[in-house]
RNA sequence: GCCGGGGUGGCCGAGGGGUCUAAGGCGCCGGACUCAUAAUCCGGUUUUCCGGGGUUCGAGUCCCCGCCCCGGCACCA
């Protein structure tokens, strides 16, 4: 047994978040690590609310409330939408937490002593209206090449192009419009560079990492590291610890990463634990993973660990990450503010979840972009899960139900070519644990959805409504085989769509939750009660679709 | 602009020098079956792998040039 950190990056709070942001990090992480605690090892899965930074600040004025308010209920919303996407959090923290906080504050004074941190003046945009320094994103200006007038301070989105806001032309304030000017400011930095010869052996020995974030990787290292500003000139955050540093707080990227120790901290406290923590965070042997979008690899394959080497104090660096590229909406990049997408407080009021979770978790974007439609959609729900695994499970335990009293019928021994199925399943069950193993989450609930096939392909070529006419025996032999299937399905499936296997699970007689991957190899007890079966899932109709897209317009009418 | 990743049939997608005249799925066509949710199973159907050049006995697979998409580039998170 090995002790596993599940970290899922966690959302920034300004809203709620998209169906993107939850397959790339918080659901992924799930599926995890709901298997490896089916395999009995020991794991805390942790995540949280990432709540400061400018544009949460910003959101909070234009809405005349205080940052706090605005992500207190946000936090609590989202808290309460990944609990009905049935993510099983250890603990789903916040950077406000006090924990958080203080922890920040002593880990960032430890860095500054050990070295690691110095401080410097910079020049830097500030709206005197505003009485705030604006950070490049927040100034908008005509672009110096495509005079595009929409440009922001960092970047042209109609051509682009690297911007300094400097170089725009009539540069102004985002929130209030006003002329920005330039002023001078202090502020801290992490020495990178100090770190890039530790950080470049752990890159490369980390042969676990992903082929793509390792050459990342080791290419940004390679052309050397620049120091990062870590304090900012915003109000809402966590306040710098340095001596001098007042009014000034710590970056929301270089604390939030820190949020994955916190809230495992955080979880061990309430459990009346306090120093349980360190057996999982400074113990070399633990296995941390890391769920994340594409554009998130730098930080947790270079900052983060980083951040953890300069500490001195040995904590674990990560064991690998497991990143995706992003889910598009109908060809489009998932938007806010043009309302491009599907969110995952809207999805649940459309279909159940466990629909969501098969369908996003099928198409999970691991090696590019993958676009949601409505279409595809519809082909996972309705091909897969329902024509292929739910009517496998349904034409299974009805047969039995009818035919066999409702007991999985009793069998001496099995056939030969019974046999052989059996052991046919078990080696696809053996290949779905592989895949899951190197987080090949998509291809492993492929191998499942073939599982499910293979059971419907045996029946047909067995057919036991023609031997339970002349050979009960065979009939009964052929049932148990099925039943095992249905059985595989069920402890399988369970890491992806929790709540159906667990139906399944209960349908199959079994009482309680599955609780062991291994029940996956152990045929089923004969002679157990079944209960009467229902469908697990309906197919979505033509119809059905046009409502729910009514459906979403009219909840979105309401907000 | 620089760095990393990618471009495979109508669509989704495996495959990273020979077993690729390219897996699998969806779709479509035909058949079987009737236990089951008009489901299931079998067979067929389609691409020469973004374009061009090269290395090699042999290239989706390696190299070079170009085009296109995505991400990073350190003050968005």
């Amino acid at each position: 047994m090995s002790k596993w950190l599940i970290c899922a990056a966690w959302p920034y709070i300004n809203a709620v978040p998209h169906l993107g942001t939850l397959i790339g990090s918080v659901l992924s992480a799930d599926v995890i690590a709901r298997y490896l605690r089916l395999k009995g090892e020991e794991v805390v899965f942790v995540s949280g609310s990432d709540e400061h930074g400018t544009p949460i600040e910003v959101e909070a004025i234009k809405l005349k409330i205080s940052p706090k308010e605005l992500t207190d209920k946000y936090h609590q919303l989202v808290k309460k939408l990944f609990e009905r996407w049935n993510i099983s959090f250890d603990n789903y923290s916040r950077t406000e937490n006090p924990i958080h906080v203080d922890f920040v504050r002593r880990f960032y004074l430890k860095l500054y002593e050990r070295g690691y941190i110095y401080e410097k003046e910079i020049e830097m945009p500030f709206c005197s209206q505003c009485q705030m320094f604006l950070p490049d994103r927040f100034i908008e200006g005509e672009c110096p090449y495509c005079h595009y007038k929409g440009a922001r301070g960092d970047q042209c989105d109609s051509c682009g192009r690297l911007l300094e806001p400097t170089r725009l032309i009539n540069p102004r304030c985002n929130i209030c419009g006003g002329k920005p000017i330039i002023k001078r400011t202090k502020h801290w930095f992490f020495d990178l560079p100090k770190l890039a010869n530790e950080l470049y052996k752990y890159v490369e020995n980390n042969e676990k990492l992903p082929p793509n974030a390792r050459n990342m990787s080791l290419a940004m290292l390679r052309e050397g590291l620049k120091p990062r500003a870590i304090t900012r000139d915003n109000k809402w955050g966590i306040p710098a610890p340095f001596p001098g540093s007042e009014g000034k707080t710590i970056y929301v990227w270089m604390e939030a990463v820190l949020g994955y120790i916190t809230a495992t901290i955080e979880f061990f406290n309430r459990r009346g634990e306090e120093n349980r923590w360190k057996e999982f965070w400074l113990n070399e042997d633990t296995k941390s993973v890391y769920f994340i979008g594409k554009d998130n690899i730098p930080f947790h394959t270079i900052i983060f660990p980083a951040l953890l080497i300069a500490s001195g104090e040995n904590y674990v660096l990560p064991w690998t990450v497991s990143s995706t590229e992003y889910l598009l909406f109908r060809g489009e990049k998932f938007s806010k503010s043009r309302r491009v997408g599907i969110w995952i407080d809207e999805a649940l009021e459309l279909f159940p979840v466990d629909y969501w979770r098969f369908s996003l978790l099928i198409n999970r974007p691991e090696n590019k972009d993958f676009n949601f439609t409505w279409e595809a959609f519809k082909e996972s729900v309705n091909s897969h899960l329902n024509d292929t695994i739910g009517n496998f499970i349904h034409r299974t335990l009805t047969f039995i139900y009818k035919n066999f009293g409702s007991k999985i019928p009793k069998v001496n021994n099995l056939f030969e070519e019974d046999e052989k199925e059996v052991n046919k399943v078990k080696g696809m069950v053996q290949k779905a644990e592989k895949l899951l193993d190197d987080f090949k989450i998509r291809e492993s609930l492929i191998t499942i959805v073939s599982i499910a096939a293979e059971g419907n392909r045996y029946l047909n070529e067995r057919a036991p409504w023609d031997l339970i006419k002349t050979n009960r025996d065979k009939a009964a032999q052929v049932m148990y085989v099925a039943a095992y299937i249905v059985k595989v399905l069920a402890v399988t499936l369970y890491p992806f769509i929790p709540t159906s296997a667990q139906k399944i699970w209960n349908m199959l007689g079994y009482e309680g939750v599955t609780r062991d991957w291994g029940e996956a190899y152990i045929l089923p007890k004969a002679g157990q009660q079944i209960k009467k079966p229902k469908p697990v899932f309906k197919k979505i109709s033509d119809e059905d679709l046009k409502n729910a897209l009514q459906k979403l317009e009219e909840i979105r009418q309401r907000n």
